[in-house]
Order: C-alpha cells, then structure tokens, then sequence
DNA sequence: TAAATTAGCGTACAGTTGTAAGCTCAATTA
DNA sequence: TAATTGAGCTTACAACTGTACGCTAATTTA
C-alpha cells in the first residue's frame, strides 16, 4: 500500500498542522511558536514547510479555519442533545464545558487570535463566532416570539457571556468549572427572561 | 534645577514604561515586542533595562497594573457622571466607550493578557477586572433589593459582555462604535430586568 | 576629602530566527 | 524509456534576540 505523491503530500501538511496544534498550550500561543519549530515538531527541514504553507501566518489562518469546524461539531452535538430531551440552556452549556475540556487547545487558539495582532486572524475567528451567533438567532426565532431584532441581540448576548466564560474556566479545575458553568446557566435565564420583558413592553 | 539619583532613576523608568505603552498598537502585543526594541525607544542601552526591571516580565506586570490604574479612573469618572444625572447604564457605556478609544493601547493590552501565556499576568489582569465586578456588585445591591448573590451573578454577566463589547469596538470606526453602544445598552438591560424577575420568582 | 555606590554604556557571545539557493531522487508524464 | 516535476533536504547567511562582564563617571555617604 504505497502512497502516491498527492497523498504523501497531504500526509506532511496535516503532520505540520497536527504538529502546530500539538505545540499550543496555556504556556504556548500561535505567535510564540516559530517557523521552525513547527517544521521540529512535524519531522520536516525548516525550509520544507514553504512547499505547504507560504508563510506562518496561513498555517494560522488555516488552524482557525479548523478551529471553526471543531466548533461547528459542537453546535451539531449539542442540537443532537437538546432534541433527545433536557433544558435548552443547561444542555447546551454542559456540551460547551465538555467541548473546552476535551479542545482548550483549540478554544484558546480562538481566543487569543480573536485579540490577536493580526487583522486576517481575528476578522477569521469573528466570522466563526458570528457563525454562532446566526445559528442561536434563527433557532431563537422559530423557538420563541421575538422579532429577529431581538432574537439577534438576545443571542450575541449570550454568544459574548458564554465565550468569556470559557475563557475564564480554562483555568479552572472540575470542580470549579462546574460551579462556574451553573453561574453561567441563571446568567444566560437573566438574558433570556429580560429579552421577553423587553419584547413585551413595547 | 538638578535633578537627584533617585529622580533620574525613576525618570527612566517611566521612560521605559511611556516607551512600552508607545510600542504597543493592533498590530504589536506585549508579547511580540522585545527588550531591545523598548530599549531603543526608551533612548537607553539594552543592558541598562536591568537596573529597572528584573526582565521583560516584570516590564509586563507593571504595565498591567498601570491599565489597572487607568481603569480605576473610568470607574471614578462614570460614578461621576451618574451623580449628576442622565441613566446609569447609559452614562456608564458612553464614558467606558469613551475610555476604550481615548486609551485602546491600554485596553487591548488588558485584553490580550488577560488570554495570553503568562499565568501572572493572565491573574492580574482578572483582579483588575474582578475589582470592577465588585465594584458594580456593590452598587447593585445598594441601588436594588437584590441579594448580594444574585447582584453578583448581574454584575459578573453585565461586566464580562461590557468588555467583550469592547473588544469587538476596537476595530470598527466611531459610527458603528456608536451603534454598538446603543446595542449594548438594550443587552445590559435584558440582564438587568432578566436578574429582577429572577429574584421574584424566588 | 576620600571611599563607596550605582545608572548607564560598550563590547561580546551564543542562540535563534526566517528564508534564499541549489541539490537529490522518486513519482509522474509523455 | 526518457524527460519533467516537485517534495524534501543540506548548507548558508544576515538579522535579531537576551544577557554576561567590566568600565566610566557622577552622585551619595562617611
């Protein structure tokens, strides 16, 4: 079973990417990491990579695009979820802690390029999280009464405070994250329940 | 009018820290700039930064507590201005969107370590934000018949969407910064009339 | 006044960075 | 089969990094 040269070549570039994922960490951000050590990690000469990647930065461009799939997946699993019974809040807030859990590697490399020194990085990860935002809109929509206005408003609401949630709970053990996660759940029932006061007074 | 040692000393320290927060900008992080390049800037050799700062780090922490320091005088002047007159949340978004574009280098270096690679400095920039929670907790508890508990959880959510704003505010230019604003306003309410039926129903 | 302290400097060095140039050799194409 | 392509390599270099070491000269202390 020998590879052709397409696939040999496939091969290398995910070992490259696989290989920049593996070298993040709480300690390690996108822009610590070097050219280089990229090259180390993924067992190639430092001056191989360019047959892949034109330079750093669109090996970054194409993390968060991956990035933006793996959150994709949450949102899936957590629709699969919400259908099969449980509240709409909790069990998408219990995936979401699961998600950060099983990916802070991943969910960190958002957050830090959505404040990132790179224009192209963070209008890329704005794009996923405002993919976010679309989806809770529209099932917010069809879900409830609110005009799409508010529908909007009450979702990016709630998109920014589970986020920063997030960010906040990645430093946190279990135990703590739990705590936190069920704060954020009556938090999320203050947006939810003030965005019907407000759709009713006027 | 000469000045002595001790003068000297502590005007190249603040040479040293004017010349830091000047290299900071949206396209260079903390991170990303060197001992050398602050150096340069602050019109001193390389080696003569250790007479003022252990390392580069040490460099950061001191930074972060001056956006502290800068952050506490937003909080002054909001107070301020709610004294006398015009709507709380209102007036405070105004005078913190004010504040984030007359010192976005300040701002964003508060974002970004408060997800960057140092634990220390991830930690300081959360007291200096906790300090607004509390702030804000405090003030809700005074001002509404609100539990101590569940001012907290308003105040947590209404802090972290305020900032997260903010962030989101550095990039757009003033009229969709305005509007941003007004958006902003309507969501803190969602939270703040959210939090009030909240504590009726219980 | 003599001695001690110290902010700031110049020199130096080892380590790392990105990337240019050109080679090898296996897969692909003609 | 012969010619072409291209992934990956080695070597090389200039630019930069942090920081060790020791000096200078002015201020401060005794």
């Amino acid at each position: 079973m020998t590879l052709n040269r397409q696939q040999q070549k496939l091969r290398t570039r995910r070992a490259i990417i696989d290989a920049a994922f593996g070298l993040l960490d709480d300690q390690h951000s996108f822009s610590s990491i070097s050219l280089r050590e990229v090259a180390r990690a993924a067992g190639i000469a430092p001056t191989s990579f360019y047959r892949h990647f034109k330079d750093i930065d669109e090996l970054g461009l194409t993390l968060v695009d991956e990035a933006g799939l793996t959150l994709r997946q949450l949102m899936r699993q957590a629709r699969v979820r919400i259908a099969s019974g449980g509240g709409v809040i909790s069990t998408s807030i219990d995936t979401f802690m699961e998600f950060i859990t099983a990916n802070s590697n991943v969910f960190r490399l958002l957050l830090r390029e959505h404040t990132g020194t790179s224009n192209a990085f963070r209008a890329a990860v704005l794009r996923e999280i405002q993919h976010f935002t679309v989806e809770l809109t529209d099932y917010t929509v069809s879900t409830t009464g609110l005009t799409k206005e508010l529908a909007n408003l009450q979702a990016e609401a709630m998109v920014k405070l589970v986020f920063s949630t997030g960010a906040e709970a990645l430093d946190l053990d279990s135990a703590q994250r739990a705590q936190l996660a069920e704060r954020l759940k009556i938090q999320l029932r203050f947006i939810s329940n003030g965005a019907s006061e407000y759709a009713k007074q006027t």
